[in-house]
DNA sequence: GCCGTTTTCGGCCCGACTGTTTTCAGTCG
C-alpha cells in the first residue's frame, strides 16, 4: 500500500521538477501544498480515496484527485512519469542536503554528468573534495565548502536525535527560560513554534525574548553550556547542547514582541492563510508588525492580542494556529467582541482521573502500577479532584479459571472499598470539614481480544461500576478486521463507557493502528461512549487530529493519564493540550463533570 | 493547479540570508 510520505514525496518531486522545467511557480506551490496536506492527514489518502473523499483534503482538486485516483488504481501516473522522465532521477537525493535546491540540485546532476540516484551524494562528496565544483557557472569556492558540511550536516540528520515528547521539551524549555530570566534586561520570555502550539511532538526548542538590551541577552544566552554556537546575529543566536538538541532565540524590543511571538509561533499554514486575508484589508503581515499598502506604515505591536484585533479577529490561541478554520471562527466571534476566545477546555475544568493503575496485585494480563490506592486518593486529594477512577489491566485470562476471574474480581472490590473507607475515615477525624472527599469510581481496563470480545467474563461485570475497553494486542490487523473487533468490543457489554486509548500509537516508535473512525466514532455517538484522551506522553491518544473529527461528530471525551505511579497524574496537562487542538471546550469532556453528573452519565 | 462573503476567472504570503553577483536567483523557515 502507498502511504502519505510516499505520496508527500512523489508530490515534491513533481514540484521540483516544475522549478527546474520554469513552470508557472503557482502550479510548483499547488504541488508543493498538496504534499503538506497529505503528509499531515490523519488517515490514509488512500482510505479516503476508497471513500470518494480525495477532494474534500484541502489543497487538492480536480486535477489533482485524477491523478491521486491513477496511482492508487494502477500504481503509477503516467503525467508524473512523463515530467519526471525530463530531468536526471539522480538530483532527487541532492534535495536532502541542506543548501541544495531543485535548480543546483539539477545544474550538478547534469554538470558532473551524475547518473546513479543511490551513489549521488557520495559522488558529489567526491567532486567537492576534487574542486570540480567550484568552477560551475553560480558555484564558487564557498559553495564547495557549504555542499560539504551540507552533506554532513544531512549524514549527522540520519542519526539525529527522535523529537522529543512534550514533558521532554517543556523541561528543557523552563529550564532555559529560568536561566534567561536571570538577567534583569529580559522583560519577558516565551517558547515559541510548535511547544506553544502544544504539538504532541518536538523538534527544536524556540524561545522569545522581550528586551531593550538585546546583544547583552543574545551574550547571556550564547554562554548557556553547549556544544557548538550554530549562529549568532543581531536578532537571535542558536545553540546546539550536549544533549544533542536545538536551541533557538529570538529577541525582541517589548514595543514590537507581539508581531514576533506571533509570527514565530506558526503554524506555518496559519500564518499564510492569515497574511492572505490581511491582504485583502490592504494589510501586509511581518514579524515586525502590520503594514499598511496605502500609506506603507508600519505599526507596531507589544501584545498578540492586539496583533490580532488589529486585524478585526478575536483572540486565537496558538493550540489552534493550524489552518482548520480558527481565523473563520475568530471572525465570526470577532463580530461581537464580547465573546472573546473561545472557551477551550482548561486544566482546571479537569474534576477527575478515570485511568490510573495501583500497585493492587489481580494477577493482570499487563502491568501493575507502583502505588497504593491510598496514595492514589492523596493524589487526587492535592489535584482537586472530587473522583477518582480505579481502572487496573483485568485479570490474565490464561493463568486463571472463569471461577477464579470472578473471585479475584470480587475480592478487589471488597479491598478498595475497605481502603477507602478506612481513608476516608482517618481524613475526617485528621480535619474539620466532612464530606467532600474524593469519590472512588472502581473500574477496570478490559482488553478486546483479537476477535473482539472482552476478556473479563460475564459474571466479573457485577464486581466494577464501569469499564474501560482497550487494545493491547494485533495491531497490525486489516483496517476492516480491526474495525470489527472495536465495534465488538465495545459494544459488548453495557458497562464499556470509554475505549482506551483508541489508536494505541507509540510517539516514535509505533503507528496507531488503522481502522475505520468514522464508523467507530459513529457507534461511539449512538451509544454515547467517551473516547479516551489518554495524556501519557507517548501515547497522547486520541491524537488531536482525530480529536478534531470526533468533536464535530459530537462526541465525548474523557481526558485520562493512565497513572502506573502517583506522580505521573501530574501529566493531566498534556491531554488537556490535545483536547484543546482538537477545539474541545469543557462540555465534550465528560471529566468535566461535577461528581454526580459524571455518575449518572457513567453507570447506565 | 487550487480556489471562491468581490466564485468559474484571475488571483495566489513574507522576509532574511547568502553567494555570486553588479541587481539577483536560489534556498529556507
Amino acid at each position: 500500500m502507498i502511504t502519505n510520505t510516499e505520496i508527500a514525496t512523489l508530490l515534491r518531486q513533481i514540484a521540483a521538477a516544475y522549478q527546474i522545467l520554469n513552470e508557472n511557480r503557482f502550479r510548483i506551490i499547488a504541488y508543493e501544498r498538496a504534499a503538506d496536506s497529505i503528509e499531515h492527514l490523519s488517515s490514509e489518502a488512500k482510505d479516503l480515496w476508497d471513500d470518494g473523499k480525495l477532494k474534500e483534503i484541502p489543497g487538492i482538486g480536480q486535477a489533482m484527485a485524477d491523478y491521486l485516483d491513477e496511482l492508487f488504481r494502477t500504481g503509477k501516473v503516467r503525467h508524473f512519469e512523463a515530467v519526471l522522465k525530463k530531468v536526471p532521477a539522480s538530483l532527487f537525493p541532492l534535495l536532502s542536503i541542506p543548501g541544495l535546491g531543485p535548480k543546483k540540485a539539477y545544474k550538478l546532476a547534469i554538470s558532473l554528468k551524475f547518473s546513479n540516484p543511490k551513489s549521488v551524494i557520495s559522488d558529489l562528496a567526491q567532486a567537492v573534495k576534487s574542486h570540480k565544483v567550484a568552477s560551475l557557472e553560480g558555484f564558487g569556492e564557498k559553495s564547495e565548502a557549504d555542499i560539504l558540511e551540507g552533506i554532513q550536516a544531512y549524514q549527522r540528520g540520519q542519526i539525529k536525535e527522535k523529537r522529543m515528547v512534550l514533558p521532554e521539551a517543556d523541561q528543557l524549555a523552563q529550564t532555559i527560560i529560568s536561566y534567561l530570566k536571570k538577567l534583569p534586561s529580559v522583560r519577558r520570555v516565551d517558547s515559541l513554534g510548535s511547544l506553544r502550539r502544544q504539538v504532541s511532538t518536538i523538534g527544536d526548542i524556540d524561545i522569545a525574548v522581550a528586551t531593550t538590551k538585546s546583544s547583552e541577552v543574545i551574550e547571556h544566552f550564547c554562554k548557556y553550556p553547549h556544544k557548538k554556537l550554530i549562529e549568532k546575529g543581531p536578532t537571535g543566536a542558536s545553540l546546539l547542547l550536549t544533549n544533542g538538541r536545538q536551541v533557538d532565540l529570538r529577541v525582541q524590543k517589548p514595543a514590537a514582541y507581539g508581531a514576533m511571538l506571533q509570527y514565530f509561533t506558526g503554524s506555518k499554514n496559519h500564518n499564510i492563510k492569515l497574511r492572505e486575508y490581511a491582504l485583502e484589508k490592504g494589510l501586509s503581515l511581518s514579524e515586525y508588525g502590520i503594514k499598511n499598502l496605502h500609506t506603507k506604515k508600519l505599526k507596531e505591536f507589544s501584545t498578540e492580542e492586539a496583533f490580532y484585533q488589529a486585524l478585526d479577529l478575536s483572540y486565537i490561541p496558538p493550540e489552534l494556529r493550524e489552518d482548520q478554520g480558527e481565523i473563520e471562527a475568530a471572525l465570526r466571534s470577532g463580530i461581537s467582541r464580547t465573546q472573546g476566545k473561545p472557551p477551550l477546555v482548561k486544566l482546571t475544568d479537569v474534576k477527575g482521573d478515570l485511568h490510573v493503575h495501583t500497585s493492587y496485585d489481580l494477577q493482570p494480563s499487563h502491568d501493575l502500577g507502583a502505588d497504593s490506592i491510598e496514595k492514589y486518593l492523596d493524589q487526587a486529594t492535592k489535584l482537586g479532584y472530587e473522583y477518582l477512577g480505579i481502572s487496573d489491566h483485568n485479570p490474565s485470562l490464561t493463568n486463571h479459571s472463569e471461577k477464579q476471574i470472578i473471585r479475584i474480581m470480587s475480592d478487589r472490590k471488597a479491598y478498595y472499598e475497605e481502603h477507602y473507607y478506612s481513608w476516608v475515615k482517618k481524613l475526617s477525624k485528621k480535619s474539620q470539614t466532612v464530606g467532600r472527599y474524593v469519590q472512588l469510581v472502581i473500574m477496570l481496563e478490559v482488553d478486546i481480544l483479537t476477535d473482539g470480545q472482552l476478556a473479563l467474563p460475564e459474571m466479573a461485570f457485577n464486581y466494577v461500576d464501569a469499564v474501560i475497553a482497550s487494545l493491547h494486542s494485533s495491531f497490525t490487523q486489516e483496517r476492516e478486521k480491526i474495525s470489527e473487533r472495536i465495534l465488538k468490543g465495545i459494544t459488548a457489554h453495557p458497562k464499556v463507557r470509554i475505549l482506551g486509548h483508541p489508536t494505541c500509537r507509540m510517539l516514535g516508535s509505533r503507528e496507531g493502528v488503522d481502522a475505520d473512525w468514522e464508523k467507530i466514532f459513529k457507534v461511539c455517538r449512538q451509544r454515547d461512549l467517551a473516547l479516551e484522551i489518554n495524556a501519557y506522553p507517548q501515547r497522547l491518544d486520541l491524537p488531536d487530529s482525530l480529536v478534531f473529527e470526533a468533536k464535530k461528530q459530537g462526541l465525548h471525551f474523557c481526558i485520562n493519564t493512565d497513572a502506573h505511579a502517583t506522580g505521573q497524574m501530574n501529566l493531566m496537562r498534556y491531554g488537556v493540550s490535545v483536547a484543546r487542538r482538537g477545539w474541545a471546550v469543557k462540555d465534550d469532556i465528560i471529566n468535566t463533570l461535577g461528581y454526580n453528573d459524571f455518575r449518572k452519565w457513567l453507570v447506565k
